[in-house]
DNA sequence: TTTTTTGCAAAACCTTTGCAGTTGG
DNA sequence: CCAACTGCAAAGGTTTTGCAAAAAA
């Protein structure tokens, strides 16, 4: 069941350098390659290939999501995209831009808490004393009940 | 984004035990939902519902994945079945059997780790601490990377 | 012009739903 | 007998694949 490596993450400042890159690597950079990064760079935060195929579209710029589908996986080649699985719904795209976050998703109203890996450092010691397992929560978040649901209960 | 709240685990010891079971709540115990707890009880580990029939057609009994479905949604309703997600490929299922397991899965090899709940305890204890969230693997895993791939790497 | 990229259609994969017929109690 | 259960067919949601046309360099 062994799974390609992922790439390195490639954290990018601008559509120029993803352009520079892009063609380092004999890409092009199509129109929609270019409208694609500009959405993922205005982005609040991780998005299915849907919705950012949808905020192409309300650039107008219409786009197929087959070709967002395939632009994002080649975004993730270069280690300048990364995607995840933030619980049961698509999956969800985000730049690598400053380091990479990790993910923890309350299973029961579906937020999403994103936070640096320096704090989830002590987190990932205790696991890697005990099972010898080295801990990732950016491609798969920490699942649980956040504070507010916990309380609510 | 509310989910509705998990039914509390009923561990069982037999299939007699479910039969009571699912009996008292007007279910009943028809020859597919028999072998299906064969077949769950009989199992090394967390299987899909494609492999749950497989299993099942192995002891020479046809049946449609679609009702395999719904057996183990209503045995999960009862507490006696759950299923997690652990990684890309389809759900999987297993009893609730002695006290519920929580999961550790490589992304590299795919390999799964069961652990009883107390070992994840101190985890959980200083993710509450630092984010007031509570922790739960049971139906999501740890990901990350297991001892053995890591010395690969 | 050559190679990459795109759109469209179709398929693959997992899971759910509708419905008419069967079966358990 | 009646409600619960089953198989089959179909659909739903997400992602991938094939192919011919369009566009980048």
């Amino acid at each position: 069941m062994t799974r390609p490596a992922r790439t390195p993450a490639v954290p990018v400042d601008g559509v120029d350098e993803v352009a520079a890159l892009l063609r380092g690597g004999g890409g092009r950079v199509s129109a929609v390659r270019q409208r694609l990064l500009d959405v993922l760079f205005a982005a609040a935060g991780p998005a299915s290939a849907e919705r950012l195929a949808g905020e192409v579209r309300r650039g107008g710029f219409p786009v197929d999501v087959t070709s967002v589908y395939r632009n994002l996986e080649h975004l993730e080649q270069l280690g300048v995209v990364r995607h995840m699985h933030l619980g049961h719904g698509p999956g969800l795209y985000a730049l690598t831009r400053s380091g990479e976050q990790e993910y923890l998703v309350c299973e029961s109203c579906g937020s999403v808490l994103g936070v640096e890996p320096e704090r989830l450092d002590a987190v990932r010691e205790q696991i890697r004393a005990e099972f010898g397992f080295a801990a990732d929560f950016t491609h798969f978040p920490i699942s649980g009940t956040c504070a507010a649901c916990a309380a609510d209960a």
